[in-house]
RNA sequence: GCCGGCGUGGCGGAAUUGGCAGACGCGCAGGAUUCAAAAUCCUGUGGCAGCAAUGUCGUGUGGGUUCGACCCCCACCGCCGGCACCA
């Protein structure tokens, strides 16, 4: 070890002896304790940002702890390598994405390894390797054979200028991504996943399994998942056969139903208007629906717009006639496409009844004086009890609810029944750079799964990448034409491959099981492995990665792959990175890039300020001083070190305790190694676990300059020291671990066990508080009791001082804390 | 609009179960060392009044519960995030 800390060649140093050593390396050993920790992996950009470095420092932390503490620890990383940007560079630069992706993914793994972070490389697993897609199509054939996965033509985003298909990710604010045309809507026919079977337990789950997940991404998953009780009801039409069904969560309301809105799309309209005066508008106001926008379609600020369509509705309580118009704010795909119009107790309603001037009926009375109800000048969401509703007249809305969804089941025109916002996965994307969907359109047999036998479907390379037209795959000549796996007649490939949130949806299975040419995972290692311990990546996947990674964890559960049911038993959220108090971006050219940050001060530096600055769910805001304090620890832990060794050699730690200061530092020493136990391991309260080791260092430079110093403490002290810091900075620990002595790495070292007795102080400082105010403190025997306590504050010359001539009411009086003395 | 979170010195933050508010770090000030600087080491550092001892105010605002509140309850203000014509 060199006099200074030359952070360059030790970090090179030790990462060479890691890699050489295979250090990380993990095998399943079933008398272990397991603890499987993970890092959401990251899509291969090239350049790791600091967002990165502060999701892996903090994996990286846990990971080497609850090595320490004797866990068998999986802490794997791979590249979630198919998705876009490697098409737009092929598209920009000709270069084929294979080719750009594996590049940025050598240049990532050479960055990871700067940072020193302890991964199993033998596991990596990168979505776009063959040998990981072949398994996908696997499960895609699994699921489609269980029914989970199936083909509907919808209307799908599609950007008239680059002539493409649209992710709804690449849809920002209704325009599309790359080029900023208005997007518009397209009918197409895709593949979905049939995420709504598993809704209910979606939902349930969250409250009975998900306990060490944060309430802010379980309250964001329930509301994304929606789940809405209410009821169906049947409306005839007058003078047609047909029977309308509307969904409604306030069937108390159904009195005041003044009319029905279908959505534009609803298939009926056609049938009610053809051949009618009411045709030319109804399909003109269709046609205009169908060139919104998304964003123009949701408006809530947008004023209502709709038509009438000639017919009626009947009232199935009421017997009352209603119009029926068609409006944009029925979504067809949300209950039945068919709202029965309460204008007195919804807002939208109230403002479509205004706008077409349709009859206000109150059937809910608030009991507010300050109400007109019968003069509504806005609409009243108040509850209370019903009038205008016949026999249901003075329920309380909710005995309301019951009482007429029970007359409608009895007269079999209606039933309860619950509704979820959650929709189908629509997961083909027009798209060249992601795992082929292996299914085959064969004209006799429909739709049918290549043979298993066949996978993977490789991806062909003889493809023009234009931007242009629907899928870039059909430029291939050799892939489309294939034959039926059933017939064998001559068939088609599709040519549409997968969301990429599919991949990353059972790339956490895969790591227990990376390399296995015959089966998707084995079921032994995976359930050895999961579920994983602790999951950290960014809030900004709380809903869709997130849940979608808990559907397919159920759907292999239930195909019997998998004993689990939930993936992720601990969930960290970590917040952003930020410079100045905003997100660092190009455009505001405020990035701090991790290379410069590891070039001035190296990685160890870089790990412990990111970890100390902030903890790890709240915005961190970078800033070069906080850096440069954080190297400035490090060089003081380095000098303590070296000043150690150089001045005294070879000590044996056979600590001594006589002195008042060997008791402190014993105390100190003790109480690190307790506090980042549990701040670590615990509470993952990585800046205060640091702050513990620095107050440690900042005592022992106190107590190396007494005369009566023990030296075997001291040196049991700097031992301990290197070893409840290897986990945050491990390079440095190694090197200054090897220069005290040690012959392997500091990272097999186990955790130090901390002596209680040396956390009982023997005196312990009492605050003597005089209604409340702190008025004195005073040192006195560890564990005294209340009475001793009260009898030694009252006794107190000071104390005695303060209450002269003051009426003692009452005394209150905490062991080891405070005695609180109420005066009049 | 609905749902969730946050609000503490000049700054990042700490206070784990209702018990000394401001740990640790940054910054700043002073000192030691140095020909000088950098680096390093030491001391101080919430506001106000005071030479000082000390007093007094103080965790977004207003109220409440309690011997005692950053912490619990009620009302409000501000900022951030998610969802949003889902009937």
């Amino acid at each position: 070890m060199k006099e200074t800390y030359e952070f360059k060649d030790i970090e090179k140093k030790w990462q060479d002896k890691w890699k050489k050593d295979d250090a990380f390396k993990t095998v399943e050993d079933p008398d272990k304790k397991k603890y499987y920790v993970l890092e959401m992996f990251p899509y291969p950009s090239g350049k790791l940002h600091m967002g990165h470095v502060r999701n892996y420092s903090i994996g990286d932390v846990i990971a080497r702890f609850k090595k320490m503490d004797g866990y068998n620890v999986l802490h794997p990383m791979g590249f979630d390598s198919f998705g876009l940007p490697a098409e737009n560079a092929a598209i920009k630069n000709g270069i084929a994405p294979a080719i750009w992706t594996w590049s940025n993914i050598h240049e990532m793994e050479e960055q990871l390894t700067e940072l020193g972070l302890s991964y199993d490389w033998d596991r990596e697993v990168c979505t776009c390797h063959e040998d990981t897609y072949k398994w996908m199509q696997w499960i895609f054939i699994q699921f489609y054979k269980k029914g989970l996965a199936y083909k509907k033509e919808n209307p799908v985003n599609w950007c008239p200028s680059c002539e493409t298909v649209l992710a709804n990710e690449q849809v920002v604010d209704g325009c599309c991504e790359r080029c900023g045309s208005q997007v518009s809507k397209k009918n197409l026919s895709q593949w979905y996943l049939k995420i709504t079977d598993y809704a209910d337990r979606l939902l349930e789950n969250i409250d009975t399994k998900l306990d060490g997940w944060p309430n802010k991404v379980k309250v964001m998953q329930k509301n994304w998942i929606g789940k809405s009780t209410g009821a169906e009801i049947d409306f005839k039409i007058k003078d047609s056969d047909v029977v309308l069904t509307v969904y409604t969560t306030r069937c108390d309301t159904l009195f005041g139903t003044s009319y029905m809105v279908l959505a534009p799309e609803n298939p009926y309209v056609e049938q009610f208007v053809k051949g009618t005066e009411f045709e030319k508008d109804a399909m003109e106001y269709i046609d205009h629906c169908k060139h919104l926008s998304e964003i123009e379609r949701t408006s809530t600020s947008k004023e209502k717009t709709g038509v009438f369509i000639g017919k009626y509705a009947i009232n199935p309580l009421t017997n009352a006639e209603i119009p029926i118009y068609i409006s944009d704010y029925v979504l067809m795909d949300y209950g039945t496409g068919a709202v029965m119009g309460v204008p007195a107790h919804d807002e939208r309603d109230f403002d479509f009844a205004k706008k077409f001037n349709l009859p206000i009926i109150p059937v809910v009375d608030p009991e507010d004086p300050e109400i007109d109800v019968n003069n509504l000048k806005e609409v009243c969401s108040a509850k209370g009890k019903l009038i205008n509703s016949g026999e249901f007249n003075g329920m309380y809305y909710e005995e309301a609810q019951a009482k007429i969804i029970e007359r409608l089941e009895k007269e079999g025109v209606g039933k309860a029944t619950t509704n979820f916002r959650l929709r189908d996965w629509l997961i083909s994307r027009q798209r060249y750079w992601g795992t082929p969907i292996p299914m085959i359109n064969c004209p006799d047999c429909g739709w049918v799964p290549e043979k298993e036998e066949n996978l993977p479907v490789l991806l062909p390379t003889d493809i023009e990448f234009t931007g242009k037209g629907a899928s870039p795959i059909a430029s291939s000549k050799t892939f489309i034409d294939t034959v039926c796996p059933c017939c064998g007649k001559p068939a088609k490939r599709e040519i549409d491959t997968m969301d990429t949130f599919l991949d990353s949806s059972w790339y956490f299975l895969r790591y227990c099981d990376p390399k296995n040419k015959e089966e998707v995972f084995s079921k032994e290692k995976a359930d050895y492995w999961m579920d994983v311990d602790q999951y950290i990546g960014g809030v900004e996947h709380a809903i869709l990665h997130l849940l979608y990674a808990r559907f397919f964890t159920m759907a292999l559960h239930d195909l019997g792959l998998v004993d689990v049911e939930e993936p992720f038993k601990n969930l960290l959220t970590q917040g952003m990175v930020n410079k100045d108090g905003k997100k660092m971006s190009k455009s505001l050219g405020n990035v701090v890039s991790p290379a410069e940050i590891i070039e001035k001060y190296g990685a160890d530096t870089a790990r412990l300020f990111i970890l100390f600055a902030a903890p790890p769910e709240r915005e961190l805001d970078w800033s070069d001083k906080g850096v440069e304090g954080s190297y400035r620890f490090l060089n003081r832990v380095y000098r303590l070190i070296y000043d150690f060794k150089d001045k005294y050699g070879d000590v044996v730690d056979a600590p001594s305790i006589k002195t008042s200061a060997d008791k402190k530092l014993n105390y100190m020493l003790n109480t690190s190694i307790k506090k980042v136990r549990d701040d670590v391991g615990g509470r993952f309260a990585f800046n205060t676990a640091i702050s513990s080791i620095m107050e440690l260092v900042n005592e022992m430079y106190r107590y190396k300059e007494l005369p009566d110093m023990d030296l075997g403490l001291y040196a049991k002290a700097v031992k301990e020291l290197i070893i409840i810091l290897a986990p945050f900075t491990p390079h440095i620990c190694e090197e200054m671990w090897e220069y005290m002595g040690g012959t392997s790495s500091v990272c097999d070292e186990s955790w130090p066990d901390y002596d209680e007795q040396a956390l009982v102080k023997d005196e312990v400082e009492i605050v003597v508080q005089l209604n409340g105010k702190v008025k004195e403190k005073i040192s006195i025997a560890n564990n005294l009791t209340k009475e001793e306590l009260e009898k030694i504050a009252l006794e107190d010359e000071n104390v005695k001082k303060l209450l002269d001539g003051k009426n003692v009411i009452k005394v209150i009086a905490v062991p080891n804390r405070l005695v609180n003395i109420v005066v009049k």
